[in-house]
DNA sequence: CGTAGTTTTTAGTCATGGCTAAATTGTATC
DNA sequence: GATACAATTTAGCCATGACTAAAAACTACG
């Protein structure tokens, strides 16, 4: 057997069901409400491909589905959501730390690999990890029986000029702005003395690992950090 | 990109794709003739749905078939087969060096994963093992431009009794008779010492790591060794 | 409120790739 | 060579899940 929620479900799930479920637990943790437009953009098929999916899945006792309505979550919904997304985090940092495989290049991979990972598999990296609690990208990942843990810290660019902190997630995944953050030296845990902070929305200046640069106000907001001190 | 023969082949290829062309490829090593009904019940499918599929990889120039005749390989079907065959082994010595997955539970595992592998990652697992050359069974690894060794070695039951082998590759996949294998000591490259040798294909009497067991000529058929003191 | 514009749903199409059942072809035996 | 039996192919069915285009339903604004 491949998955742990398969006694859970009447039909096994495709990658795509399981991608849908993901996205929409992803979109409900932004706060912002799961419409069938939000949801076919995240997903990157039409709308009418995306209301005839959660059809399915309101059919499976996955999501609760009303006309014109945001979709959310069932109960059961939500624990395949969260196994699918503790796969995709565990491998991230799998391949990140024990094949080297770039920060910014184990999202695509993992996206694959979530899909035919067994229970036992799944348990045997999070035990060669040390059962990790984040991502290389600082994202938590959830527990076995479907936990996740609240990240500290906030956004660079709301935060005070003069101080140190240390860089605890970044809420992206675009694989071009990782390599670019990464060519900076800001990588997990790094410390970052914020210089500067312009007004307006304007740009920061931070200091990494010596060096000084100039991020735009939009990349500074996703830049989640704590204070330094907290050491 | 997710796979390498992506240059050589018009349309993506799904995973039914790639296990049709991997079973053809070890049935055809096997030295049989590759018949639909031999086919088919390898892969496990029917047989209308085997000369289905094969018509359909006919047309994409990876095998060769003619109706009524065994299916074979074109060159490029080869070189699919064989990239796939390649992902397998990798992933099973993967997942058994660095995961410790019981070398009777990473042939199902790689199944599944040999499909979702990308080059960069087959890259970086073979590195990360040493540009190993054979699986934890003993199966040869095919290179990364289709080169593919033959192994060494002979049945242990039809070898001479009295003597010490080594035993370099098992041929079978079956879970229960590996884990049944491993009970007795019998991994790869362990020591084998060959008591006695019942006649008319009878049991052959082992000794493995001062334990003696008695195996059924079948079971001893599948059982490759070579002499051990070939150190 | 009524209407324009947006969002969502419906309806209908298509490709894929399994399946069963029936027809066909090939093979072996008398 | 006829005939039985096995292997293979054909024909037709079905579920899945994408798509486009059209209809319907909501929302917002004058
Ligand atoms: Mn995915
Ligand atoms: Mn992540
Ligand atoms: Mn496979
Ligand atoms: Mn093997």
């Amino acid at each position: 057997m491949t998955k742990n929620y398969a006694s859970e479900i009447s039909s096994p799930l495709s990658s795509n069901h399981e991608d849908y479920l993901k996205a929409i637990y992803i979109l409900e943790t932004r706060g912002e409400q799961v419409t069938n437009s939000a949801l076919s953009e995240y997903i990157g098929f039409t709308p009418a491909s995306a209301t005839n999916m959660v059809k399915k899945l309101a059919q499976m006792d996955l999501v609760i589905y009303r006309p014109h309505q945001a979709v959310a979550l069932t109960p059961t919904g939500r624990r395949v959501a969260l196994e699918i997304l503790r796969h995709h985090r565990l491998l991230e940092l799998f391949l990140h730390q024990t094949l080297d495989i770039p920060w910014d290049s184990v999202h695509e991979e993992a996206e694959r690999l979530e899909h035919v990972l067994s229970e036992a598999l799944e348990d045997a990296i999070a035990a060669s990890l040390g059962y990790p609690k984040v991502d290389p990208h600082g994202d938590p990942i959830p527990s076995k029986n479907g936990e996740i843990s609240h990240t500290p810290g906030h956004p660079l660019s709301q935060s005070e000029a003069g101080r140190a902190y240390r860089l605890v997630r970044v809420l992206s995944q675009e694989k071009e702005r990782l390599a670019y953050l990464g060519e900076l030296g800001l990588q997990l845990n790094v410390e970052v003395f914020l210089r500067e902070q312009a007004p307006f929305d304007g740009p920061v200046l931070v200091e990494v690992a010596g060096e000084e640069h100039a991020l735009a106000a939009d990349m500074a907001a996703l830049l989640q950090v704590v204070p330094a001190s907290a050491e």
